[in-house]
Order: structure tokens, then sequence, then C-alpha cells
DNA sequence: CGCACGTTTCGGCGGCGGCCGAACGATCCG
DNA sequence: CGGATCGTTCGGCCGCCGCCGAAACGTGCG
């Protein structure tokens, strides 16, 4: 039978220890053995028995350097399947209110895997939806002016890429929606190396600079109405 | 932390039986727990409280009638949800050759969840595709002129769907790939109201009717030369 | 060349959870 | 109203798996 397959790749993420590593990882980055260890609590043997089983399943990579062993998410559609699973997670929380004076710094601006989360990225879905540049009619599709747009910022759109160009995407901090996909990953690509933001000091976290102004306003978001918490 | 979240609704398809009840819910159609009990071949106590489980999971739901207890998936986005993980499963299986005669006949034609999977689901992408009613430069997306054959056929396009209208879908029986989402949806749902194709007697099992000639050509489908097997 | 540090392997412990059969409950039918 | 059929609840058994600390391994650095 090829049902056992699917309990076992669901077995894979079913372990807290491995399902905060794993979260931890959407940042996109290499992290060692010793930092996950220390993100899930437990000792690193028992993270390095983790990873290997990671390793098997197909979700991560580890990759040795010296005597140091880093880990990283195999493949953008592994980061995808964990947060589809991430969100029908969310969607039947009881939820209490986050809390933690590191969630909060994070809340402006950070990355969820290979795009832009938090206030900003759901600033950018607002702003991109009132501008006419996505439609929301049916799923979520680039328009034509989208498409010109974030071409005309130098934004890469690469044809031949399998992911949608747009998906919704609900990651574990933030309740409202923000934009992945094949083309908010490539926005931060382009955002990154242009100097428009850059990454913070925390693993998720990202600065924006003033460069950003620009360009994020031709996107329909407005960075100084933007900044300050609402509360 | 929210990130035991994700570890509980994993381990709820980290379960060999509850995966393989999972999976043939994926009919779409609901079943009682006596035939998930016999599918997964377990007892029926036991097939209840996985039943139990999933409801609280919210993955399926329970509709009491009669000495019966129908269950079904709850919503389309669970069971994209589990064909997203199973497609990962799928991706890294050794994977031996199929083989039964159960799975032989519902080569031809058959639904995975609500939309046409078999040969005639993948005769489906290939010939919309061909036909440039579909676009497959990133992402896939319907064009205009695929809009405008699906409504000439009686399709509703539901706006309002959250949905993607269209993303590829990689059953567990099937190799390559055919359409999901929801225009594929109500393509299944128009085909069944106007008698183009009715269900067999197995769960999945989809017949062809003579009416479907028509429709389908205009899809790009030529039944004919797709109705016997070619090996 | 040896010590230190990061990682991996091993052995052993403990708890969670899936499994069944039996008893109970509910519903339909004659 | 009784017997048949389906489902659920309960108790108890068993195996799996996550956990740790200790020891082995390997790499870089003084």
């Amino acid at each position: 039978m090829e049902t056992i397959a699917l309990a076992e790749v669901a077995a894979v993420l079913a372990d807290p220890s491995r399902a905060a590593m794993c979260l931890a990882l959407l940042d996109g980055r290499a992290w060692t053995i010793g930092e996950l260890a220390a993100t899930a609590r437990i000792a690193v043997s028992t993270a390095s028995e983790h990873v290997t089983r990671l390793v098997d399943a197909g979700f991560v990579e580890r990759l040795k350097q010296g005597r140091h062993a880093y880990v990283r998410i195999a493949d953008p559609r592994v980061a995808e399947l964990i947060e589809h699973l991430a969100q029908h997670a969310d969607r039947r929380a009881p939820t209490g209110l986050r809390s933690s004076v590191r969630v909060r710094k994070l809340e402006f601006a950070r990355t969820c895997y290979d795009h832009l989360a938090g206030r900003l990225g759901v600033a950018l879905r607002t702003g991109m939806v009132a501008r006419g540049l996505v439609d929301t009619g049916a799923g979520l599709t680039l328009t034509g002016r989208g498409r010109e747009v974030l071409t005309g910022l130098g934004v890469e759109l690469g044809v031949r890429e399998r992911r949608p160009l747009l998906r919704d995407c609900l990651d574990w901090t933030e309740r409202r929606e923000h934009l992945g996909g094949g083309a908010p990953a490539a926005l931060l690509a382009r955002a990154l190396a242009a100097g428009w933001v850059e990454r913070g000091h925390q693993p998720r976290a990202i600065r924006v600079l003033p460069a950003a102004a620009e360009p994020f306003g031709a996107l329909g978001v407005d960075l100084d109405t933007l900044e300050e918490p609402a509360f």
C-alpha cells in the first residue's frame, strides 16, 4: 500500500521538537545542530537524531562544513508544505494571545521562508490589491499592471518556476494573510540585493532601509504610516 | 508555543490507519465507519476512535443518519492539504510498480476528491495546455480563451472561491500530473450534472458516456484515441 | 601533536497511543 | 416488542519512539 507513505511523511512532522525545528528553518537559512537544539530545548544528541530523520524524509539537507553541520530546508516545495500544514493548524487554534518580546520585535518586518511577512508583508498584500496589481477574484493572480510594476522595479519573475506566482500565506505568528509564492520570493531577493532592506541579527528579522520608500510606494505601501505600531 | 500545533495536526495523519482512511475519503464521498474500518483493515471500534480524532482535528465531519454514521472530508482545503502531503511522500518513494486489478480498472477515469483524475484527467491537462486554454508559464493559469470555453460548456467558475482555479495535482496511483483546483472541480460537477460522465460502483470510478465526446473535444481531449489502453 | 569543541552513536528508561474484544446504546425491521 | 445491525465506550495489553547522558568521532586551533 502506498498509503503508509503518507503516514510516514506525516509522522516526521508529528513530533513537537521536529516541528519546532522545521518552523525555525522556515527563515530559509542554514542553522547548526546546536542552534536547533537550543530553540527546541532538547539535548544536542536528540537534535542530531531528529535531523537525521528529517534528512531521510527529504525535508532538510545537511551541509558539513568543518566541524559544524549546517541544516536547511531542502526545497521550496517543502517550505510550502510545512506552511500549508501550519496554516491548517492555525485555522483551528483556540489560540491564546502572543506575548513574548522576541515575537513583538519581529512583528513589523521579517521573512517567512523566502518572502516578506510581518506587518510589512500584510501591508504589501493590501497595497498591491488596492492598486490593482493583484486580483483576488478566484485564488490570487498577478494582473498585467502588477507584472509591469514588478518588472519595472527590477524584480525578475522566473517564468519556469513550478510553484504559483502568488499564494496566500498565513505564518504562525501573524494572523492575517500575506503574499507567498514565486513573485514575493523574487521581490525579497531584489529588495535585499538593491539595499531596500537588509537582514537583522535575529533569524527572521528584516530591517527596512530608507531606499525602500520609493519601490514599496509603487506597490501601494506607505512606509511612513506603517513604521509605528498602531497601538 | 504555537509550534506544537503543527506537530498535533501532523500527528493526526501520522498513523497508517488514519492515513488510509483519509486517502479513501479523497474520493469526495461520505463513507460509513464500517467501510472505513474494512479498507484500513482494523476493528470498527478502532476506526470509530480514529474518526473521533479526525473530527477533532477538523479534517473530517461526521453525519449521523439513522443507525449509520457517515464520514466525509470537512473542507476542500483539507483535501488539498492531504494531497499536498501525499505528493511529497510520492516524490521520495522508491516505489514498486502498482499491480492490483482494482487499481488497473481505475486507471482510465476516476475522481480525485472533487475533480477528474486517471488517464482522462492527465489527458485533460495535456489537451487544455495544447489548445492554449491553460498556460504553464509560471504556476498554472486559465487563459482568457480557457475561461470562455469552460463558460461556453456551462461550467460555473465560482468567482469567490478561496482556492486557486488551477493547480497541479499528482494523486497517489497516477504518476503524471492532472488538473486540480476550483475550475476542474466545477468541470466535474458540470459533467456529472449534464450526463457526460457518471459515477461507477467502485468508490472513485467514473464512467464516460457518449455525450462526453463533444464537450471534452472542445477541451482538447479526443476520447476515441484515449479509450483503449496504450498497451 | 594534543586539547577543545561540535557532532554523532549507543544504551536504557519511560510514557503515549494504537489495537482488540466485550459490553452497552441506538436504530430499524419484522 | 424482540432480534439484527451499526456504532461507541471501556479496560487492558503491547510496542514504538522521544528523551537523556556518556562515550566515541573528527576537525580545527594553539
